[in-house]
DNA sequence: TTTTTATTACGAATTAATTCGTAGAAAAGT
DNA sequence: ACTTTTCTACGAATTAATTCGTAATAAAAA
């Protein structure tokens, strides 16, 4: 058996797994370069710690790896999507008592919202209220 | 100098936190309670475990106290909606890559809205259209 | 009064996550 | 050829968060 709390990574992992889902599969070093370039006054990554933190991910199934030359490519395992919304059902219950709505109604309060982006969460609704009717 | 991470509170902090947003003022004894009973098929507790967080809460300035009688009455120092919206921005920073949007599709996607829930949406988005204009 | 129970304080153990150092081997540079 | 750099593997140290055990004392019960 592997995989983590039903595959919800840490804060470290999921730092990784941005990166490959923006970029696709990369060595270790592309991505130990990435991560410090984030926010540059933070204290450095080292690379074993990357390289290290990815084997780990490597056994519990987050991800795996074309190891066929030297330089190993990694591959994430799971979406981006699947795991935003594991992360984001926990996050709703812990942090908003299960109230998704209250998430919504915060997240909209302090946000800057494009034209675009309210139009789009109107569809959305739109659509929501459809399948109910 | 007191204060974590910009006052945000961990997992076992926060939801002492709920305790005494949704309890008002309460006795460890009373909040190690109401931590046990909400998933009851998990291990249990201490209530010497709760002690020490809260003690170290108060330390952090998160929580204060009435110990005028030998039972300490403990009070949330942090609001809910102050520590939400803490919580909230580093959540979409970290797994929504500091897009709000695009949390709230995914929040609005999977969920059972009620009617007037949307309507209280689509009033919100109303409001933040005619600010903008 | 004596015994039992409840409460605080606090040191320390445990656990989970992260970080790093070192060794060995391959690749690249000189 | 040989020196330097780069890479993986892996044990172990560190750090942060949580958990617990014990001692002292106050309160309550018997």
């Amino acid at each position: 058996m592997s995989g983590s709390s039903s595959n919800r990574p840490t804060e470290g992992e999921l730092a990784i797994l941005q990166v490959l889902w923006i970029n696709g599969p990369s060595t270790v070093r592309f991505i130990n370069d990435e991560l410090n370039k984030e926010v540059s006054d933070e204290r450095e990554i080292g690379y074993t710690t990357t390289l290290k933190l990815m084997q780990l991910m490597l056994d519990k199934g987050l991800l795996t790896r074309d190891a066929s030359s030297r330089t190993h490519i990694y591959r994430a395992l799971i979406s981006e999507k699947e795991t935003r919304q594991r992360l984001l059902d926990k996050f709703v219950n812990t942090t908003f008592r299960g109230s998704a709505m209250d998430l919504v109604m915060q997240a909209l309060g302090n946000h800057d919202a494009s034209q675009e982006e309210l139009a789009a969460i109107k569809a959305l609704i739109q659509q929501i209220e459809e399948e109910q009717e």
